[in-house]
DNA sequence: TAGGTTCTTCTCAGTTCGAGTCTTACTCAC
DNA sequence: GTGAGTAAGACTCGAACTGAGAAGAACCTA
């Protein structure tokens, strides 16, 4: 493989376009009650063999679209919730040229593994404490993606977008607290989701099974039509996040 | 004056790169008690003649500081509180090539008028409910921007922005009035504007005169060191924003 | 001086909140 | 099967916050 140096020696800015728009994507998913996101391994130059967040160039389409396929392409997710994060754009983000990279953020439910394809070599879900190190400005925009994501959950019904069509009330819990990094008091987080038009509404129907650890069979919910909560679902408050 | 179809019968995109990178930015004020967007009228083709958001080609520069130099360059405008809003890319919204235009939110509290400059042939404050059949997709980019900044002031103490140095409640209660489009109750804004932590704090000092009608003289206040609002100052609620 | 307006504080009832308890239904280990 | 432990869901309590309104003092204009 071509080392980075090597590259950088051989590489003539002219031959390419002086700007690119790229798309990047902060794949956002639950996976034992952990909050992960989706990485790819680089297979081309720059940052050969670093982890990365899935992207590419956007072609004749909308950035949706690019944020769509490029995640498609990579990795084999598909069915999500997208929603544009921010643009990144400094120059000497990229070593190649002045490249603009629109960032995507994307909720998926529990999935099977990805499949690599396109300029990955690998993509794997990885707990996000543990995605630190990537190439390009990547962790500076997973940091701003997790703190939308999380203020996302206070006011939007986002969560439902992290489960299955049917969910218990548990279940929603669970993937606060993995978003969140803190437990939340049961009782009254049930309360307010039921009290909440909108957020979840119930099926009728009940877990054929409980908890492996027992109690009872949880009735199951799906997602509302409600776009924003209303009162909003806030986080537990801490001085310091305030100043 | 080339009309808009003699330019791009003249116009050969191989001239240019085939790709660029624009910011605009939509610079809101209150004046007079009412929200109010910057506009320029455009010099030069695409749109000559129309008004549109002040912008431009991003330089060897971040996108933050192409921001500031579109806004300064255009309309002498300069000290103000700038964030990114949203970028837009759609093929075909700009006639010429594949522009992707990285759009910012500004806030400047009241200022003297404007002085056009660079592409501008004028530059001038406009009552938002004024501001339509914008060039390109500036209807869309402002529609975006107001709802960002309704939504902000429910949570940050962003409406100090809009206010001079020291202000007083009432001109604050102003603020929140004109940009939510609604009255909001005098002492109950006040209890609460106080009683959040950190959003003002008190200078000591007194207005010199009292409003035109009568009154006490206010006290004057400063914004605080918050970044956060909690509790937040929410908006009367209305029932269709939610669904 | 009179009347109207604004600033600021206060009251009151209704709602929401965090914390905790309780009952019931279930799973697992023995 | 039985018992211990756990979870779902309903409930209670006091504290905090909310919207609506009232009241007094200060100040402007006519």
């Amino acid at each position: 493989m071509q080392s980075e140096a090597e590259f950088l020696a051989g590489y003539d800015p002219r031959d390419y376009p002086s700007v690119a728009v790229t798309v990047d994507v902060v794949a956002l998913t639950i996976r034992d009650d952990r909050l992960c996101v989706l990485l790819v391994e680089r297979a081309e130059q720059p940052f050969a063999g670093s982890r990365a967040l899935p992207g590419g160039f956007v072609r004749d389409e909308t950035l949706d679209a690019a944020a769509l396929r490029e995640l498609s392409e990579e990795t084999g997710v598909e069915r999500l919730h997208l929603e544009q994060l921010k643009t990144y754009g400094d120059p000497g983000r990229d070593p190649r040229m002045r490249v603009f990279s629109v960032a995507y953020l994307a909720f998926a439910p529990s999935l099977a593994d990805p499949t690599a394809g396109g300029d990955a070599a690998g993509a794997y879900w990885v707990p996000v404490e543990q995605a630190v190190g990537l190439a390009f400005d990547h962790d500076t925009v997973l940091a701003d993606g997790l703190e939308r994501a999380r203020a996302k959950l206070e006011y939007t019904p986002l969560a439902t977008a992290f489960a299955g069509d049917e969910f218990t009330i548990s279940e929603l819990r669970q993937i606060y607290a993995a978003v969140w990094g803190e437990e939340l008091h049961a009782g009254n987080f049930h309360r307010k989701v039921l009290s909440v038009p909108g957020f979840v509404e119930g099926t009728g129907r009940t877990a054929s099974r409980a908890s492996e650890r027992g109690g009872p069979k949880p009735k199951l919910y799906r997602a509302g039509d409600a776009r924003l909560l209303h009162p909003a679902l806030l986080r537990p408050a801490r001085e310091d996040d305030f100043r």
